[in-house]
DNA sequence: TGCTAATATTAGAAATTACTAATATGAATC
DNA sequence: GATTCATATTAGTAATTTCTAATATTAGCA
């Protein structure tokens, strides 16, 4: 609909030609839905905050920024502002200690880190 | 709820185990694997292209390109890019027909649709 | 009370991404 | 063979992202 239609002559017609007819495809998400899941998936998507995750998850205690710096090879800055957003999607979660703050993964990042490692590993469905 | 509506209440036990050196986290992937995660995730982390994979997965028989661009309401072009970038990340197979390309969700697309449901879902771990 | 350490925030530059328009390709149809 | 249709590719641009440097904040310590 937000379609810009300033094409040679396309329209919105339903185009029968053929056996198959050229409809619109659908599925069962929500628009909000959808946008939480991309930007779950787009927090996790950068090198930086995805290693960072899995430094993170990897550690049976939680991890201080500061053993994070030099894992990740970016400045404090950028270590900083890549947990933020891990944290405002949902995939950590932060303590203070002291000077220090802690961070720990979340269940939800647990899942998906699995998952993904699941789908690694290759076995088909 | 780990969410970060709570930004103010942030926990702030004052844990003593002083003992804590700051050295290096570490995890278990190697670089290629990392990097490997990340094109996928990447993949996943944009609109277009992860409605348009959900509405591939959401379809029994495999989707045309057609079928898309409406749905999407982005250009031909942009669809085109979408669907090449998933394919290339292993998230959608395609196969020709005549002139018509159908696309279909890979087992390993579907099993990180799946988790994302499941996440969504909320269930704790 | 000032000093330092750990982290957060801001600003701006550099890199990357995602789009549109235009054009190319390849298959079907005339 | 020319035309048309479905899709891919290319080029260029606008928008977004991600980084560094600089600065702010907050907690412990001299």
């Amino acid at each position: 609909m937000n379609r810009q239609a300033s094409n040679t002559g396309e329209t919105e017609q339903v185009q029968t030609d053929g056996d198959r007819v050229c409809c619109s495809a659908e599925h069962s998400l929500s628009e909000d839905e959808l946008a939480a899941d991309v930007q779950l998936l787009s927090a996790l998507g950068n090198d930086t905050r995805y290693e960072a995750l899995r430094l993170i998850a990897g550690t049976d205690s939680d991890v201080c920024v500061c053993e994070l710096e030099p894992a990740l090879g970016v400045s404090q800055s950028a270590v900083s502002q890549a947990l933020s957003r891990l944290y405002s999607a949902g995939l950590v979660s932060r303590r203070k200690d002291g000077r220090w703050r802690y961070y720990a993964a979340t269940p939800q990042a647990e899942r998906l880190l699995d998952a993904l490692d699941d789908v690694r590993g290759g076995a088909d469905a």
